[in-house]
RNA sequence: GACCUCGUAGCUCAGCUGGUAGAGCAUCUGACUUUUAAUCAGAGGGUCGCGGGUUCGAAUCCCGCCGGGGUCACCA
C-alpha cells in the first residue's frame, strides 16, 4: 500500500499461461492495495440466503436502504465486472457496479478480480428490474486470491476422478455434491440428536487394536515403535462397547466412528467406514428392531420431511413398521427350497448347488444357507425388510434360541439389497461365547484365512457378567447413500480411499 | 487379483475404417452495457496419460505400464 497511482496494464507483459497471468494480478494487488492474504478477517452482515429471504417480498426494480456485508466466491463475471456473482456457503448472490460511475480506483480493483477469488463487499440491497436479488457495491475487498482457476463454469467437474481427488472444487462446482454431503452431515447430526434425547451416552473406543475383534474382516496392520508390536485398525467396535456397559457406564452407550477393512473397494465398499453401533441393557434383539426403525425414519423425516424417499427411481418407503422375515423363510420362497429341512450340511450344500449356488466343503450348514440368501434373496429386498432367525454358526456374539439353537436372535436389515443394520441379542455366557470363538477359530473360510484369534479380554470381561442386551450396528455410508439417491459409496463420503495420482 | 472400458487445451467435449488436432467455457485484445451459461469480433493456448512397437505416416492399430469407472472375486 505505498502507492495509490493506478498501475498501467502492460498488454505485453500479459501472461500466455493462466497461473502466471494470476500471480501477475496478485502481484499488482499488493502493490497498490496490499497483500490480501495478510487479510485476517471481514465482518460478514448476511448470508447470501438470508438476503434472500429477508427480501423475498421485494418487488423487481424496487431498491431498500440496507446496507449489508458479504463475502464468498467469484463464481461469475459479466458484463466486465458490471455484475459478479458469489457463492457462500448458502446460496449465490449478485453484486452489482455502475462501471459509469465506479471510482477510478475501484474500478481498477475490479480488474483485478478473478474468477475463484474470495471478495467481500459492502453495499445496499436491490432487486434489479429481471428479478435478481442484487447488493449495489460500495465497496470490495479481494480478501484471497486463486491462483489457479476454477473449473468451467457451467459444466463443472465431470470427471470423477478429478471431483474425488480435488474435493474441494468439485463442492465448488457441484451443487450436488453440496447437497449430497451436507445431508450426510446432518443425517449424523440427526442419529446423534436422537440418541442423546433417548438417554444414550457416545462414548469412543479404541481404533488401534492389539486385536481385530468383533468381526470377521481383514484388518489393517501397523506397527507400534515404542512397544514394538502390531496394532490393528479396528474393523468393529463392538467388543470395547460391550466392556463398557459391563462396567456400567452406562446402559445405553453408543459410538459413531471409523472402522477399516483390509478388502476390495466397490460402489457399496470404501477400506475406512463409518459405522454406528448401539447397545442398551435389558432388551432384546425386538428393541433393536424397533429403534432401528425408529433412527431410521426420523433420518428419512429429518432429510425428507417423509418417510418415503426416492432412490433410482424406486421410492422407498421408510414408515415403521417394516416385516420381519426368516432368513430360510425368504429363501424357501424365492427358490422353493427349504433348507430347514436339510439339517445335514452335505445335504445343504447339494441342494444348494442344485439351484445353482457353489459352496466350498467344510463350510457350516449356516455359512450354506448364508451364501444362498446372498445369492437368491439379497438382491430382491427392496423396501426395508428385517431378515430374522439367523444360523447361529454365522452368530458368534448372538444368543440362539433356546428352543431353537441353531438359530440365533439377530436380525439384518435389508434395503435396496443392501444390508444396512445388523443386530441381536448379545450373547452373555463366557462358556458359550468361548465355545463359539473356538468354533469360529476352526472354520475356515478360505484356504488363505489365517485362523482367528480369541479375545481373552472379551472373555474374561463377559466372566465379570455382563447383563443381557440388545446391540445394534449400522452402515451409516450406506444408509447415506439411500437418504441421497447416490449410486456409491465415494459420493457419501468427502474423502474416499484413492491410489495417488502419480506415474 | 481377473475381465470390460475410459484417459485429447485449465474445464466440458468432438476427432468415422491411420494422413499430421478442433469447438464451447476460461484467458488475452477490442466492441457493447441491467446481465444472470450475457452477447459480438479477433488472438493465444496441446510431449492427444506414460513407454515401446507396426507403418512412408499413429490421438487413431498392437504390447506393456500408470490412473479412473464398472463387473466379478473378496467382503457378517
Amino acid at each position: 500500500m505505498t502507492d495509490n497511482t493506478v498501475p498501467a496494464l502492460s498488454p505485453a507483459a500479459a501472461p500466455q499461461d493462466e497461473v502466471a497471468r494470476r500471480n501477475a494480478q496478485l502481484e499488482k494487488l499488493t502493490e497498490a492495495y496490499g497483500n490480501p492474504f495478510d487479510i485476517t478477517r471481514f465482518d460478514k452482515t448476511h448470508a447470501a440466503a438470508a438476503i434472500k429471504e429477508e427480501f423475498a417480498q421485494l418487488a423487481n426494480g424496487e431498491k431498500t436502504d440496507t446496507r449489508v456485508s458479504v463475502a464468498g466466491r467469484v463464481m461469475a463475471i459479466r458484463n466486465g465486472g458490471m455484475f459478479i456473482v458469489i457463492l457462500d456457503d448458502s446460496d449465490r448472490l449478485q453484486i452489482f457496479h455502475d462501471i459509469k460511475h465506479v471510482p477510478p480506483e475501484r474500478a481498477e480493483l475490479l480488474n483485478l478480480v478473478d474468477l475463484g477469488d474470495i471478495i467481500g463487499v459492502t453495499g445496499i440491497v436491490r432487486r434489479t428490474p429481471r428479478g435478481e436479488i442484487t447488493v449495489d457495491a460500495e465497496n470490495l475487498t479481494i480478501l484471497s486470491k486463486a491462483l489457479e482457476p476454477p473449473p468451467e463454469k457451467f459444466h463443472g467437474l465431470k470427471d470423477v476422478d478429478a471431483r474425488f481427488r480435488h474435493r474441494e472444487q468439485d463442492l465448488v462446482a457441484t451443487p450436488r455434491t453440496r447437497e449430497t454431503l451436507r445431508a450426510r452431515y446432518k443425517m449424523v447430526a440427526a442419529i446423534r440428536q436422537f440418541l442423546y434425547e433417548r438417554g444414550f451416552l457416545e462414548v469412543e473406543t479404541p481404533m488401534l487394536h492389539t486385536l481385530a475383534g468383533g468381526a470377521i474382516a481383514k484388518p489393517f496392520v501397523t506397527h507400534h515403535n515404542a512397544l514394538d508390536m502390531p496394532l490393528y485398525m479396528r474393523i468393529a467396535p463392538e467388543l470395547h462397547l460391550k466392556r463398557l456397559v459391563i462396567g456400567g457406564l452406562s446402559e445405553k452407550v453408543f459410538e459413531i466412528n471409523r472402522c477399516f477393512r483390509n478388502e476390495g473397494l466397490s460402489p457399496r465398499h470404501n477400506p475406512e467406514f463409518t459405522s454406528l453401533e448401539l447397545y442398551e441393557a435389558y432388551v432384546d434383539f425386538t428393541a433393536m428392531i424397533e429403534i432401528t426403525e425408529a433412527i431410521i425414519y426420523h433420518v428419512a423425516v429429518t432429510l425428507h420431511g417423509s418417510g418415503k424417499v426416492m432412490f433410482d427411481e424406486k421410492e422407498i418407503d421408510f414408515t415403521p413398521p417394516w416385516p420381519r422375515l426368516g432368513m430360510v423363510d425368504l429363501i424357501k420362497t424365492h427358490t422353493g427350497v427349504d433348507f430347514d429341512g436339510l439339517t445335514d450340511v452335505e445335504a445343504a450344500r447339494a441342494a444348494a448347488q442344485k439351484i445353482g449356488v457353489q459352496t466350498m466343503p467344510g463350510l457350516s450348514w449356516g455359512q450354506v444357507v448364508e451364501a444362498v440368501f446372498g445369492e437368491k434373496v439379497e438382491d430382491r429386498l427392496i423396501q426395508p425388510t428385517h431378515v430374522v432367525d439367523l444360523p447361529k454358526e454365522i452368530s458368534p456374539l448372538a444368543k440362539a434360541w433356546p428352543d431353537r439353537p441353531h438359530v440365533a436372535q439377530r436380525f439384518e436389515t435389508y434395503v435396496n439389497g443392501w444390508e444396512i443394520a445388523n443386530a441381536f441379542s448379545e450373547l452373555n455366557d463366557p462358556r458359550e461365547q468361548r465355545a463359539r470363538f473356538m468354533e469360529q477359530a476352526e472354520q475356515k473360510r478360505g484356504p488363505d484365512d489365517p485362523p482367528h484369534p480369541i479375545d481373552e479380554d472379551f472373555i474374561k470381561a463377559l466372566a465379570f457378567g455382563m447383563p443381557p442386551m440388545g446391540g445394534l450396528g449400522v452402515g451409516i455410508d450406506r444408509l447415506g447413500m439411500l437418504m441421497t439417491d447416490s449410486k456409491s459409496i465415494r459420493e457419501v463420503i468427502a474423502f474416499p480411499t484413492m491410489r495417488p495420482d502419480e506415474g
